[in-house]
RNA sequence: GGCCCUAUCGUCUAACGGUUAGGACAGAGCCUUCUCAAGGCUUAAAUCGCGGUUCGAUUCCGCGUAGGGUCACCA
């Protein structure tokens, strides 16, 4: 064991939403260095003020919260940092690392009427680098290919590479965890630690997560983001066990994992080195093992939540509902769909139907059909108001609905009840819309029958 | 194109060099069932190709091929 802390950090660039690809390595940071002790630095690299805006920054840090990613230090931002910068490139123009290089104005210049013509470059020593990714091995650059390249347009305008290489070391970063895109950079960045003396860190470059073509994943591919996904009605322990899936695994058979556990069982040489298909059926597959362990007083809430309209109904009737709502969902976004679909409403007012529906299969005749439920209707009336519930109701007539066959009245019945091809069974219905609405229901739709 | 990375079912993946190549999601079928779900059972589905190394390659090596990443005064 090394007797120096693990620092992780999670350094994105506020020109964009936070997108699951970003919140992945967030995680991956923020576990290794849970479970190392250690600690995560958060600093927004901002250098880049044209593409910088305050709504990313808002929607990362919410982002992080929401899915119950914390860091230790920070947030840091790289544009109040420029003093410290500029000491080094100072230093390195002065050690010959780096010098003041004319340019000819590029094509943006001519275009914004800019006439600066220097940028610092990085003198290039042109030589072999070898560094080992604690996923993929050894990976060896020839840096000849690099150039002198740009690290500052100025001393106080200082550009990526130079401004992450000097934070990683002026923030002690031990361990750089990013995505597989960062390996190109790692090359130069080893050569600017070389030049101001820093110490090379550790690291691990994570497969990519891929869109359905197996290019890297982008706006153009529908909901990317971490919002997207919150608002869609995905829980955040269930992205973060799913992220946490792809590119990585236990080695057995679990797949269903709490961020502490992750924290616990995580091993960075298990990460896959191959890019991962993000799969959102999958994910509805874990949100909707999630959903299920919610308790049942939560999950009524949620119901309430995501479908407003339901709020008219007693707390009773809400609470024998949500069962039924939850088995039937994977992402809670659906519990609004059946609003608009109408699932509820015959919570809230009388359905209307024609004669048509109610026969079973279309095999039974409307008189038939109406026979089977004035029986009903006349098992119905002997149960009193006090023990008429689900049970109940099953008990009383469920000889007769055997003798007759169950089709036949079970699918009048429960269609009386909702007016609805998809419902839930109809004991339960009787038992939410209570004795009185029930025969109510019942009686009209045997008046329906009776009239044809 | 240069450089770099990668390659097991449709997808996520498992497999000290020796397994009937395992699991999960999605699919199909069956059971349960008045409908929709849920649940249970069953099933189909993969080692990119060619050479090596080895008694034996999914596994190690080489070459192809394919895919991806990266080549900014963006990060």
């Amino acid at each position: 064991m090394s007797a120096t802390k693990v620092i992780t950090r999670f350094p994105p660039s506020p020109t964009g939403f936070m997108h699951i690809g970003r919140a992945r390595t967030a995680l991956f940071n923020y576990i290794f260095s849970k479970q190392n002790k250690g600690e995560m630095v958060f600093r927004f690299e901002d250098t880049d003020t044209e593409r910088s805006k305050k709504e990313f920054q808002t929607d990362i840090i919410e982002s992080l919260q929401w899915l119950g990613i914390s860091y230790d230090t920070g947030p840091f931002w790289q544009s109040q940092r420029t003093d410290i910068y500029k000491k080094y490139l100072l230093k390195m123009i002065d050690t010959g690392f780096a010098y003041v290089s004319k340019e000819d104005p590029t094509e943006a210049d001519k275009i914004e009427g800019r006439t600066r013509t220097e940028v610092i470059r990085f003198k290039n020593p042109n030589k072999i680098i070898t560094f080992t990714d604690l996923i993929r091995g050894e990976i060896t650059f020839d840096t000849t290919d690099l150039k002198d390249f740009i690290i500052a347009r100025s001393v106080n305008e200082p550009l990526y590479h130079l401004a992450v290489v000097v934070d990683d070391f002026e923030m002690g970063t031990t361990h750089i965890i990013r995505g597989e895109d960062g390996i190109s950079n790692t090359p130069r960045q080893i050569l600017i630690q070389e030049a101001i003396g820093a110490t090379r860190p550790m690291y691990a470059h994570l497969p990519l997560i891929l869109a359905k073509d197996k290019s890297k994943l982008s706006g153009r591919h529908g909901a990317v983001s971490v919002k997207e996904y919150r608002e869609k009605g995905y829980l955040p322990e269930a992205l973060i066990n799913y992220l946490a899936l792809l590119g990585w695994n236990p080695g057995t058979e679990q797949e269903i994992f709490s961020l502490d556990e992750l924290i616990r069982e995580f091993k960075i040489e298990r990460i896959n080195k191959s890019g991962a298909i993000f799969n959102e059926e999958k994910l509805q597959w874990v949100n909707k093992e999630y959903i299920k362990k919610i308790p049942l007083a939560e999950q009524t809430k949620l119901l309430t939540q995501w479908a407003p309209k339901l709020d008219s109904l007693d707390v009773n009737t809400l609470v024998k509902l949500t069962p039924l709502v939850f088995e039937r969902i994977s992402t809670l976004g659906e519990i609004s769909q059946m609003e608009k679909d109408g699932d509820f409403s015959y919570l809230q007012s009388t359905p209307s139907y024609t004669f048509d529906a109610l026969l079973w299969k279309g095999k039974a005749t409307p008189e038939e059909t109406a026979g089977y439920l004035s029986k009903i209707i006349e098992i119905l009336c002997l149960i009193s108001e006090k023990t008429f519930d689900k049970n109940t109701v099953k008990e009383a007539i469920w000889t007769y609905v055997e003798s007759v066959g169950r089709g036949q009245v079970l699918w009048p019945m429960r269609y009386a009840l909702s007016g609805l091809e998809k419902s839930p069974d109809p004991f339960i219905l009787t038992e939410l819309l209570g004795k009185k609405e029930t025969l109510n229901r019942l009686n009209y739709a045997r008046d329906i029958l009776i009239k044809k």
